[in-house]
DNA sequence: ATCGTACTACGATCTTCGTCGAACTTCGAC
DNA sequence: GTCGAAGTTCGACGAAGATCGTAGTACGAT
């Protein structure tokens, strides 16, 4: 079982108005919250949501490919993660007051 | 002259999602900068901006009505200043950290 | 190797959104 | 009052993006 981790910006190409505009949709938002809540990541199929699963994929691929989550595969598996430390870092307190906002 | 506040949603009615979905936009963005900039207020029309004065004023408009900014009369001219305040209290430490960010 | 599962990639469709120009409104100045 | 300046609103256009179904890939199990 060899375990790849998918294709991402490193810390220092990721750029605030990808961030945004990825946080800015509900759907990837929703997902955002989530994976917020297992700091261990989480199986993309496992996020309930109101897409089917290829809507889901390009939300995943969106969100990986602005520097919010990273993904890597466990078998026929893919674990995503957010990148709190890089995010944090980069822009410290905005994970925290997105997060915190009331639903 | 009569000052008059053009409508924005009360603090209580202002969603995360709106708040990203605005600040996502590079254009958008860039004029929060300059309102953070300047906290008594700018006059929308000494913005420089890459566009014309119709897409400007939609964009302030986008704005405002996420709860972003807020904007008075001033005679003949419309003055705009970033609702900190509110944005501070509603998601604590995400304007910093979109401010903060390299441009 | 074959099968099923988990996901991705591709194309198509439909909606949303950023942009503009032109027309309209509002206000101050004259 | 008329004029000009500052902004907004409207309609249209094109680009971007959210969604889906289908086909394809990669892996583990048998």
């Amino acid at each position: 079982m060899s375990t790849k981790i998918l294709p991402q910006p490193e810390r220092a190409d990721i750029r605030v108005e990808a961030v945004l505009q990825a946080l800015g949709e509900p759907v990837r938002l929703q997902i955002v919250r989530v994976l917020a809540e297992h700091p261990e990541g989480v199986c993309c199929g496992d996020i309930e949501l109101p897409v089917t699963a290829s809507t889901r994929a390009h939300h995943l691929k969106t969100l990986r490919e602005a520097g919010v989550l990273s993904t890597h595969t466990e078998g026929t598996r893919r674990v995503s993660i957010l990148r709190r430390d890089d995010l944090d870092d980069l822009y410290p307190g905005l994970l925290t007051g997105v997060l915190t906002a009331r639903q």
